[in-house]
Order: structure tokens, then sequence, then C-alpha cells
DNA sequence: TCAGCGCATGTTTTT
DNA sequence: CATGCGCTGA
């Protein structure tokens, strides 16, 4: 925090009230919300409708009209993103630091709960928490050590068993269906996974979460402390909480405190992660007097993108009921395009981007969104083609790439020795000559004595159980764990880090060799340092400084890729888009089995998530919306034939328009025919002297027979056409000196 | 210890 | 198709 940062304090939260910003620009819905008196509240935000103003105008009002004290309130969100999204806006309202307010994120606050309590949740001091990789390998292990077979029992199966029965609240011993022989396996893995993470001092994302209810559910005397403490609760993306975030939070509500719970039904996409969309009914049923606010009016779309989006949500059954609309301007159509394949696609998009740069567009005003991450790859290389800068969300994050996670097992092992998850990733890195059979016989007596890898090889080692030379490789690891701890303990955080990273031979190993692989490894490094020495914890809670740096590199893993220093072009995912927003939004591939995706189609509720992933995605445009579909396209190796995604035959036609390229022969395409109606397409095509070529076109050549043009390059003379010949393969081809003829 | 081969696999992602 | 993984061989 600066120099300007206060203390946080109530008297601070007084406002000028001649002024009273907090409801001045607010629209009379949000007034009402952020006004409304002491009950509980369901606030209905649609998309653009100005949510995180509610939220942070609400604690405005709550600290000023209510003199609730900034200590006394609980907001949970969902994403860090969120949570710092909230603070700086309270903190640019308030001039004022958030420090000490319980704003995070579900995990967050179970695990600052967890550090305070930690001998009533059972846990000891120092525990470590695995993140999906290293929950992932501590899987591997136990069916290793149950000597159960991976490939008939898929490690990923079992984690996604374990997460969705620890979302829903359940122990290996609450869980029924022994007579399935299978869950009962998944149950048999379950605990014996258990158990190793109890040996081992670590807890996983979920079982944060299960843990901070039974932290609560257990010792009630706590509980109605919290409960005392916060007078009101704020949830944000109420329809992403899962059963035991829904749990947690009604257990914390009682006569005293209120909760708003503020989310979108229309919004809920994350159903295959656990979320139940019920809740929301839930939250309307369980607790009493609840106040249901909309907020409908959208500041962000045009008149017609919104009356698009409107009308495919509208298909949807079981809505809470919310129309969008807004004041601003009508806007221009939706534009459709349907290419030929997904390099015509591409193409197409970079184009209109092109375009849109020249109509002054920025490059970060711009996102491409799709439904696979696959999809991104031929965008990326129509980009590149034309030397568009962009930026692709998602992917490995800093604190996930390896160097990193080996660096922290280090740091971890010396908080913790008994984390098995980091000593298998440490104990043989760099080399050190403690090979598979070495540690083959550690993991044997470690599973004999039911106890962690690390004191198995203490044990090893004064019962002179190995062999000479693995005696000695071991013992020097031992003794480096243990000299680096007791020699660090007491430094600064940035010098703690420098030693380990020294000691454990981690830089020399990558200087060993410096190619640009391991060039890059050590700039990780060194940026690993520089974070470690900023790194100014908010609050302790029971940890050093070190743990708490260890917990924010699982918790808060950052941005998958570094700022942007160039603006750039956004790809994403619809999943990444939600909640932003960008002038102008492409759609690409709208075609059944894409988008929706196949797996969804078949399941009604499946396919409902599937649209309003839809309408996620279109609700993200501000002023132009441009969707494109394929008709064929390349998947999973074969090029097929796909049909326009049923969606679009949701949006109204006087929303659409439908573009070609420029070159394009005009043929006629419509989207109100059923399923037996073929698309024609509106692709792009060249001049030749016998007439137009376009791709899609069937055409016969001298020596390679019968074909089918699948792309194009250039235009005139040097025109090239790509030609998949049917018995003769792909070939390019010089139109002019071809002498194609049209074909059947 | 690591390159290279063969095989299965193939939404969406945060914490 | 193309990626990622495990297994094998030197």
């Amino acid at each position: 925090m600066g120099p300007n940062s206060c203390k946080m304090a109530a008297h601070r939260f007084i406002w000028n009230s001649n002024l009273n910003p907090i409801t001045a620009s607010l629209n009379s819905k949000q007034a009402e919300a952020v006004t409304a008196p002491n009950q509980h509240m369901l606030v209905l935000a649609g998309a653009g409708s100005g949510k995180t103003r509610v939220l942070v105008h609400r604690l405005a009002w709550l600290f000023e009209h209510e003199n609730i004290s900034p200590f006394r309130v609980l907001a949970v969100t969902f994403t860090n993103k969120a949570a710092g999204a909230l603070r700086s806006r309270i903190e640019d309202l308030f001039h004022c630091s958030t420090q000490g307010m319980w704003i995070g994120t579900f995990h967050g606050i179970a695990h600052r709960l967890l550090r305070m309590h930690y001998e009533q949740a059972g846990l000891p001091q120092t525990f470590q928490i695995l993140d999906s990789d290293d929950q992932y390998r501590q899987i591997r292990r136990v069916l290793k050590s149950l000597n159960i077979d991976e490939a008939q029992w898929p490690p990923k199966e079992s984690q996604r068993f374990i997460n969705n029965q620890k979302d829903q609240g359940l122990r290996p011993g609450q869980i029924s269906g022994y007579q399935d022989p299978n869950k009962a396996m998944q149950v048999k893995i379950y605990d014996a996974y258990e158990r190793l993470c109890a040996q081992n001092q670590v807890i996983d994302f979920a079982e944060l979460l299960l843990r901070a209810y039974d932290l609560w559910h257990k010792n009630p005397a706590l509980l109605k402390e919290y409960r005392q403490r916060f007078q009101h609760i704020l949830v944000d993306e109420f329809q992403d909480t899962n059963t035991i975030q829904y749990a947690w939070l009604k257990m914390l509500v009682d006569e005293n405190n209120v909760m708003m719970a503020v989310g979108d039904d229309d919004q809920s996409i994350y159903g295959w992660r656990g979320a139940q969309i019920e809740n929301i009914h839930r939250f309307q049923h369980d607790f009493p007097n609840v106040k249901t606010v909309r907020l409908e009016q959208n500041y962000r779309s045009t008149k017609t993108i919104l009356a698009a989006a409107n009308a495919v949500i509208s298909h949807n059954t079981d809505r809470l009921g919310k129309e969008l609309w807004t004041d601003g301007e009508a806007g221009t159509p939706i534009l459709l395009y349907a290419a030929f394949n997904e390099l015509d696609e591409a193409r197409f998009i970079v184009s209109r981007i092109q375009q849109a740069i020249e109509q002054n567009y920025k490059r970060d005003e711009i996102a491409i969104l799709y439904r696979s991450n696959a999809q991104s790859r031929v965008l990326e290389e129509a980009l590149i083609h034309a030397g568009v800068p962009y930026r692709i969300y998602g992917g490995l994050r800093f604190f996930e790439r390896a160097e990193i996670k080996i660096a922290l097992a280090y740091l971890r092992l010396l908080v913790t020795p008994e984390d098995d998850p980091a000593f298998e990733r440490i104990v043989n890195v760099p080399a050190r000559g403690l090979g598979d059979k070495t540690l083959d016989s550690i993991r044997e007596l470690a599973k004999q004595n039911q106890c962690p890898l690390w004191q198995a090889s203490k044990i090893m080692l004064e019962q002179n159980l190995l062999p000479g030379r693995a005696a000695n490789a071991l013992g020097l690891f031992v003794n480096l764990i243990e000299t680096m701890a007791a020699s660090v303990k007491d430094l600064p955080l940035k010098e703690q880090f420098e030693q380990v990273l020294q000691a454990s031979g981690l830089i020399e190993l990558y200087e060993n060799d410096r190619d640009e692989k391991n060039e890059g490894r050590l700039e990780n490094l060194a940026e690993l340092v520089t974070a470690a020495s900023q790194y100014a914890p908010e609050q302790l809670d029971n940890m050093t400084p070190l743990s708490a740096f260890l917990a924010h590199a699982v918790l808060e893993s950052g941005e998958a890729q570094a700022e942007a220093y160039e603006t750039c072009v956004q790809l994403m995912t619809l999943h990444s888009s939600k909640g932003l927003e960008f002038p102008l939004v492409f759609i690409a591939g709208m075609e059944d089995e894409l988008f929706p995706a196949r797996a969804s189609m078949e399941d009604h509720k499946r396919l409902e998530e599937e649209r309003r992933l839809c309408y996620v995605g279109m609700t993200r445009a501000m002023r132009r919306l441009v969707i494109t579909y394929s008709e064929y396209r390349r998947l999973y190796g074969e090029n097929k034939m796909h049909t326009p995604s049923r969606f679009l035959r949701e949006i109204p036609k006087t929303c659409l328009e439908e573009v070609r390229m420029k070159t394009s022969i005009t043929s006629p395409v419509s989207l109100q025919s059923g399923n037996e109606r073929r698309f024609i397409s509106s692709a792009p095509g060249l001049k030749s002297d016998d007439g137009v070529w376009h791709v899609g076109q069937m055409v016969a050549h001298d020596k390679f027979g019968e074909g089918v043009i699948i792309n194009y390059e250039g235009t005139g003379p040097q025109a090239r056409v790509q030609v998949k010949f049917k018995t003769t393969g792909i070939k390019w081809l010089v139109a002019a000196y071809a002498n194609l003829k049209a074909g059947a």
C-alpha cells in the first residue's frame, strides 16, 4: 500500500453528503438494490447492467448510511480478478486501503479461515495447498501404491470423482452406492487419497472449501462469532456456486445478518464443474423474505445485439425471467458469414479486423471468441500471416511453469518436509543419483510405515537400508534441505529465494547449457525472486511470510500471459470472455457439434448451458458483432461437412446481415429451411479465363482427374487454386495454366 | 537419461 | 490431424 493508504476505520467512510455520489449515478433499479433495507436480496444482474457498480455502491451505502464497519462485511467472488476489481473500486471511491477487509474468493476466504483456526480445523500449522497438477500426481501415486492399473482406472476420472464428491460435501464414508463396483473403487481411491494427503499435510482446492465448512459445522462457538461479525454478506456470480459453497454461505447466515446474492441465471456456464444454477432458486426459498431486484438496463450493447441475444436466450426454459434493454442506438446488423472452410473463415475474420483497424478501432477493442481452444490455431496463423498482433487468453500461467513449480517445491519442502508432492518433484532435480530404484524403495518404506517420504528417507539413512552410493546421494539431499531450512529461516523473503535457488543447484542446472529454453527458465526464476521481493502479505494469519507466499502462488496464480506491451487483438474461448466487453466481437465456428459442442447436444440441460454460453458471447459485443460458420471444417483429422449452429436460427433475421467476400459469386444463402436444406456457400471466388472459380467447386483436370477447390491464393493471372483431387491428392495449381474444367 | 516411437485421445476452467 | 503421453532402447 502506498503512503496515502490509511488504516481502515469506519469514520473514514463518511461521505460528503452534499454530493451523495452513492445513488446519484445509478438508475432506479440499481439504486433500489443499493439502498435496500436490511433484508436478504437477490439481484439478477443481466450482462452489462452495472453489477460491479451495484456491489461497490452497496458497500458504500452500508458503510455510510447503515453505519456498518468495513470489517463486518464479507464479500465473496469466484476469481481473484473479480475480488481485485472490487477492492480497487472501493479504494478509488474511498481513497483508502481495503486491507483487512473480508473481500476475496471462496477459496481465498476459506484459506484465511483455515490458517486462523488451523487447530480447530484439524490441520497442521504449515499445511500446503495442492493445485490440480499436484493433485493429479498425488492421485497417480495413490493408484500406484494400491496396485491399480491406470489404464483401467484413469487418474483423471478419479480426480473428477474426488472433486465432485468434495464439491457436494461428501467424505468417503458418506458416499452410498457401494453395490456399483466402479463407484466402490473410486471411493476406495478417494479414501486412500485422503489419508495420504493428511499424512502429507497437504489439502487440495476442494478441500479448502469442505474444511472451511467443517470448521464452522464442528465448532458452533466459532460459527457464532462469525455470524455476529459479518452483518452483511455479498456474493458475486451466485449462479456459479456449488453445493458446498452454498451450504457454507447458508450456515453463516442466521436471523441477525443478511445476504445479498448477485448473479444471472442466464450466464451460468459452469454447470459442468459443479455450479448449481438451482442455488438461485434455492436461495429464494431457503432464506426468508428475499427481495428480488432485476437489473435489465444494459449499458454495453446496441439494440440490435441485445434483441438477438434476448431472442436466443428466450429459447431456454426455467429462466427466472429477464430481458435486457437499452436506451442506446440501434446499431448495425450482426454480420453473418458462411465460410467454405476454416481457412476461409480465418481469412475473412482477419480481413474484417484489418478493415476495422483502418476505421480506427484499436486492436485491443477487438476480440475473437470460439468454443474450443483447438480453433485458435488457424486464426492465429491467419493473424500472423497478416501481421496483426494478437494475444491468446489461457494457457500456462507463471506459477504453473515447470521451473517455477520446482523452485517452489524446494521452498515448500523447507516449510513442510512431509509434503510428498513437493518431495517427488525435486528429489532428483537437478539429477543427484536418486533414480527410480532408490525412490521406489523409499516409497515402499513410506507405504509400510504410513509415513511421508521425508521420514522414510531418514529411516532409510538411519538404518542403513540403502546401498552405499544411493545412501550417500539421499544423505546429501536430506542434508541439503535441512541446511537450507536452517540457514534461510530468518532471512527476508527475497534472500530466501535467492539462496535456495543457488544452493539447490537449480540455477547451475540451467546455466550449464544455456540454450534458449534454459535462458527463458533462468529469466522466469529471476522473475520469481522479484515476485518474492515485492510480495507484501495482507495479513499473515499464523503464517510466515514464506508460507504466505507459497499459498499466494497456488491460490492466485495470476494471468496466463504477461501483460501485453503492444495492443493486441484478443483471442479467447467463449467461457473466458465472461465478464469482458469489446467494441467489436467475432464469434467463430458457429456450427452444430462445435457450438453447441457435440457432447452437449443430446442432453437438454447441457444444450441450454451451451445456449447461455452463446448468450454470454453475444453480449460481450458493444458496437459490432460478427458471426461466422464454416461449411467444411477439419475436425479430428477429417474434413467434414458441418451444419450451421442451431442457435443461428434463433437469431431474428432482421438482426442479421449475411456477407460475402467482394470477389465472390453470389449464391442464395438461407437459414430458414430445415435440416434437409444444404447451405450454399457464398465463398470467395476468383476470375480465370474460363470464368469464375470458387472454393467448393467441383473441377476436372486432364492429368489429376476430378476434384474440389478447397483454397485459393492471389488474383488475376497469378491466382492459384488448391484442389483436392479424388484420387491424386491435394495440389496447388496456377489457375491460368491448369486448364481446369468445371466438374459435376 | 533422453530421444524417438506408437498409441489413444479429442469441450469449456478457476481455485 | 496433431498433440501428449507412456514406454522402450541405447
